[in-house]
DNA sequence: CCAAAAAGTAAGTGACCGATCACTATCCAC
DNA sequence: GTGGATAGTGATCGGTCACTTACTTTTTGG
């Protein structure tokens, strides 16, 4: 098998690993064995742990902002944001391993180099959801607050399992990230100056494959 | 010194270091350095170190508790939320641990141990905020949104080292937390069946306090 | 066919970590 | 003062972990 396939499944067993556990939680032996390698040869793929778990923050980065591409796919404005908060939903449902990424990658900040490339991960959402929406930043803060509170109901249990005191959070969720806010904005207000939405969700896109 | 003043002293050097590290990222020795005293003698006040954890979950989480209480004394509804929203925003940019270990907290939940706690603690500030305010699910489930947002705005570096992008996105969440909602709700709506308002804040301090 | 490159591993290494145990020092009631 | 309770420590143990080295196997291009 090519290092390059290997890396990709490296990167995807890392992510099931480090959703539960963690960076510091997660040792390199349990990445290696879900993948079926050996250890050590995950340091010849990888450089060092750290570097693992910055991949790994990308791929599941990268993954959300597919979703958000496809869910807005034809879409504008408060009808996209309004998919893609379903969509986010429905995917954090699925997939427990977006959420767990997502609490692990805040807390393992203190890490200068984990915190910079976090920062990239997160400023690429922000401007993808502005580029596929157009929505004011109210919005957008609004649909990212509401986010979060979701990643943190997930952490806090499962629906199953969990507590049903959270229940009617979640409905006023679901009715309110659908419909990001209640009152419609203005869908051909003029994007402000420096805005990345001048840079064009193509050109996004492009730069975000290439890199 | 006594073995209470010591267990204080103990749990306040861990809510320093696991709000930087987390649970897994900090070593016993480290807290033990910090109070200054031997790192065996940390297994003699708390019986292991999650344990340690959970009871500096608990000290931040009554901080937060405490915070709000003040910050709302006297006051009641909406006026109450919009003091209590200032108030934490004020306390996260004073205090980083307290962020830290809500971050923290959050990541460590793959623990059952830890998730209830965790659980414990914010359906404990959740109640207490339903209580203090008074004020509908709704805003309720704003206040908290937009409350981890800014943790995870300051996660990704603080105002000064880090980036200027989200600077819109906290203008927006000092806009909108203080008075949480633009439109203000009915005060005067009867308190819905099964409510833990119903028990009344000042048992709620009363049972927080003799737990 | 063969040599070089690439895929992959076994066996370690030194450091660290949570927890235990056996021990000492200090205080206080009688 | 003495005996018991309590505060506190040094030494250490079994185990884990990230990472290295030195080696073997497989693939592949000429």
């Amino acid at each position: 098998m090519s290092a390059e396939e290997r890396r990709d499944q490296v990167v995807k067993a890392a992510v099931a690993e480090f959703a539960v556990r963690g960076l510091e939680g997660t040792s390199t032996g349990d990445i290696a064995k879900r993948v079926g390698v050996s250890q050590p040869y995950l340091f010849r793929l990888f450089p060092t742990k750290r570097d693992l778990f910055i991949a790994a923050v990308d791929h599941s980065a990268a993954q959300v902002r597919d979703v958000f591409t496809k869910a807005a796919d034809g879409k504008y404005g408060a009808e996209a944001m309004a998919a893609m908060g379903e969509a986010y939903q429905d995917l954090l449902l699925a997939d427990d391993e977006l959420l767990g990424m997502q609490l692990q990658q805040f807390a393992a900040c203190h890490d200068p180099e984990v915190q910079a490339a976090v920062r990239g991960v997160m400023q690429g959402i922000w401007h993808h959801v502005e580029n596929l929406t157009g929505a004011p930043v109210e919005n957008r803060v609004d649909f990212f607050a509401k986010g979060m509170l979701c990643n943190m109901i997930a952490a806090m249990g499962r629906a199953d399992g969990g507590d049903p005191m959270w229940q009617p959070v979640l409905d006023v969720l679901r009715d309110e990230v659908k419909p990001p806010r209640c009152e419609p904005y203005d869908e051909t207000a003029e994007v402000r100056a420096g805005s990345p939405r001048e840079s064009g969700y193509a050109a996004y896109v492009e730069r975000s494959l290439t890199k």
